[in-house]
DNA sequence: AATCGTTCCAACCGCCGGAGC
DNA sequence: AGCTCCGGCGGTTGGAACGAT
């Protein structure tokens, strides 16, 4: 895939060379400082180039490879939580990237989801706009890095969250499956009990 | 063996929000 | 308040690999 170059910066495959000098420079310095990354790691890339191929290739623990059925799984029941939200999908599964992630949905799930007990005249469900509800980060301190649910219930003692505050219609997942569960709060903590929650992933539902 | 169509996935692009000034 | 810089995200592209004919 080897494209041209802008401003003298390269394009395309990555070379095993330029690997090498990428991976030495995140072990020395750290991940972070991406803007400083190429000059520090003697690349002729942009910081974004090099920060996605050690985000989607060169990172530890990154797992390759065909993706195991409760993982399909889970992507599909997060999916339907979460939308394209594929940073936090990919964060529910170890090892996986969310360039893994969306690949797979686009390559494998997507038609598959959109088929499923469509009729021919109806438009797909992947067309069909709808509103996910998107977290909106608190602002957190920087020392803040991770939360349970019984921390975040204590840092709202004055105000559990309740199954109410999810604003009606909001998203189909809301209407057609959730409210159905339940109407207490014992249910709202036990449906996200699955989800670890960290600092990306807490938010104020909007009122 | 050659050609064509499809699938896979690495990488690029444009946009957004937060931080700092 | 407005601007710039930076990190991060989702959408899209296009080349490689593979299978069918």
């Amino acid at each position: 895939m080897q494209k041209g170059s802008s401003f003298g910066l390269r394009k395309g495959s990555w070379t095993e060379e330029e690997d090498v000098l990428l991976r030495s420079c995140v072990q020395r310095y750290g991940e972070g400082e991406w803007h400083r990354v190429p000059q520090r790691a003697g690349l002729n890339r942009c910081r974004k180039s090099c920060r996605l191929r050690w985000l989607n290739y060169l990172k530890p623990n990154i797992k390759r490879g065909k993706f195991q059925d409760d993982e399909v799984d889970m992507i599909i029941r997060l999916h339907k939580l979460l939308g394209n939200r594929w940073s936090l999908i990919a964060g529910r599964l170890p090892g996986r990237t969310a360039n893994d992630v969306k690949n797979y949905w686009n390559t494998h799930l997507r038609k598959l989801m959109t088929c499923q007990g469509k009729p021919e005249n109806e438009k797909p469900q992947d067309l069909v706009k709808v509103e996910v509800i998107r977290p909106r980060p608190r602002t957190i301190s920087k020392n803040f890095t991770s939360l349970g649910v019984e921390a975040y219930r204590e840092l709202n003692e004055s105000r559990e969250p309740r199954v109410h505050d999810v604003p009606p219609n909001r998203s189909p997942w809301i209407d057609d499956d959730f409210q159905l569960r339940s109407e207490t709060t014992e249910a709202w903590l036990d449906c996200w009990s699955g989800l670890s929650f960290d600092a990306e992933s807490i938010w104020d539902w909007p009122v």
